[in-house]
DNA sequence: TTTCGGATAGTCGGATCCTACTATTAGAAA
DNA sequence: TTTCTAATAGTAGGATCCGACTATCCGAAA
C-alpha cells in the first residue's frame, strides 16, 4: 500500500467542504468552525492554508477563481479534481478500514500513574472525571438540540455519538481505576533500587 | 495556567527512564522499544534526539558523562536535573487532571461516514472489526503473560489496561454502528443540491 | 465625527517531527 | 579469509504545524 500523500485530516474536511461548493480558505474556517463545534478537527488558519497548497500541490484541488472586494487582501476560490473528489472516498475508506495507531496524551500519563502515588493519583482522576462528565452532558445536549428535534439527520452527526462512545467510555475506566485503588485492588508497589537496577515488593497489607 | 514548554510525550519518557538511571539517547530508544510494545509512545531516533536536546535547553536533563567506545560515535549519557525530577510529576498530574481536545484519524473518517454509502461502509467497518479484534488478544496475551504470571506488578502495565480498555470500547461502538446500518435504524440520507445550498430527504423505506 | 471592536482574508517565522541516511563494529556464515 | 548482517550511535534535510501577527473594512456607540 503506497504512503499517503497527506496524513493531516483537516486536509480530508477540506476537500469534504468543497463536495459541496468551491470556497475560498478564509470561509472554509468560518464553515468548519460552526459546523464542527464538538472538534472532529482541529482547525487553525495558518494550519488550513499551508493544507489548501499541499492539496493543489497534488492536484486534488485548484483554483477556479481569485478575485477582490474593495481593497480586502485577494481570494482565491477553490474546487476539487477529479482526483480529489476519488481520492477523498478512498481515503475514508481506509481510515475507516484500518486502524492506525495512535498516541493520546492521557495514555502516556497513565503509563508513569505509578509516579504520582496513591493519593495524588486519585485526587488527578477524580478532577479528571469532573471534566469528562460535563463534556459529556454538553455533547449530549448538543446531540439533543439538532439529531433529537429532527433539524439533521443522525448520519450526519455520527462522529458525535462516536466522541459521547469514546469520553463516556474513558469516564468509565478512570471511576473503575478510582475504585480499584480505594478499595485496594490496585496497589502501589514499593520500588527499590539494587545494584543491577530495580525490585518491587507488593504491599500485602 | 502557564503553557506547556514541551509537549510531546516522548518527552515525558525520556524523564521516567532518566529516574532509574542515566542514559545516553540510543540506550533510552532501545530499553522504551522493549519496554512500551504496547506502543504508549511513538519512539523515533530522529524525534528522541530532538526531544533530548530540548529537555537540556530547558535545563530538565544535563549531560553527565561523554565518553566513546573503540571507534563508534561518541555517546552522551544525561541525567534529570532537580527541575527535571518535580516537572516530571507534575506533568503527570496535569495530563490526569485535564483532558486535552485530541483529533483521532477514526474520528475524522467516522465525520465523513456518510460519503462511503452503506454498503461500502459496512464493508470498511466490517474489516476494521477484524484488525480491532486482533489487536485486543494480542494485547490480552501480552497482558497475562506478564501480569498474569506475576512477574510486574499490574500498577507498570495500567496503561496496556486502558488502552485494551479504549479499543474495546471502539469494537463495541464499531459492531454497534454496524447492526444499526443492516438493520435499518441507521438511514443513508438522499441528498440532494438546491438553489441556496442542499436538502436532505429520509429514505422511509 | 471619531473611535473602537469585530469580521474579513491571509502571511510569516520558528518549533517540531519524521524519514532517510551515514558510519562503524562484532560476530556469523561462506 | 572475506563477506554479510545485525547492532550501535547518531545526523541532516525537509515537510508540517502552529501561534502570533498584519491589514482592511463596516457598523455602532460615544
Amino acid at each position: 500500500m503506497a504512503k499517503r500523500k497527506i496524513t493531516n485530516t483537516l486536509a480530508l474536511a477540506v476537500l469534504g467542504l468543497l463536495q459541496e461548493q468551491p470556497m475560498h480558505p478564509y470561509e472554509m474556517a468560518t464553515t468548519l468552525r460552526e459546523r464542527y463545534k464538538g472538534g472532529s478537527f482541529k482547525i487553525n488558519t495558518g494550519s488550513l492554508y499551508d493544507t489548501v497548497a499541499a492539496l493543489v500541490r497534488h492536484g486534488w484541488i485548484e483554483s477556479v477563481e481569485t478575485g477582490r472586494d474593495g481593497r480586502r487582501p485577494e481570494r482565491t476560490v477553490y474546487a476539487p479534481t477529479a482526483t480529489g473528489q476519488t481520492e477523498f472516498v478512498g481515503w475514508i475508506d481506509e481510515l475507516v478500514r484500518v486502524p492506525v495507531p495512535e498516541y493520546p496524551k492521557f495514555l502516556a500519563a497513565v503509563a508513569y500513574l505509578g509516579a504520582l502515588g496513591p493519593e495524588r493519583a486519585t485526587d488527578a482522576l477524580t478532577e479528571r472525571a469532573g471534566h469528562l462528565t460535563t463534556r459529556i452532558e454538553e455533547a449530549e445536549s448538543a446531540l439533543a438540540a439538532t439529531v433529537g428535534a429532527g433539524t439533521v439527520p443522525r448520519l450526519f452527526m455520527i462522529e458525535v455519538e462516536y466522541g459521547l462512545h469514546t469520553w463516556r467510555a474513558e469516564l468509565d475506566w478512570v471511576r473503575h481505576t478510582l475504585a480499584e485503588i480505594t478499595g485496594g485492588t490496585l496497589s502501589w508497589p514499593r520500588v527499590e533500587r539494587t545494584a543491577t537496577g530495580w525490585t518491587w515488593t507488593e504491599p500485602t497489607a
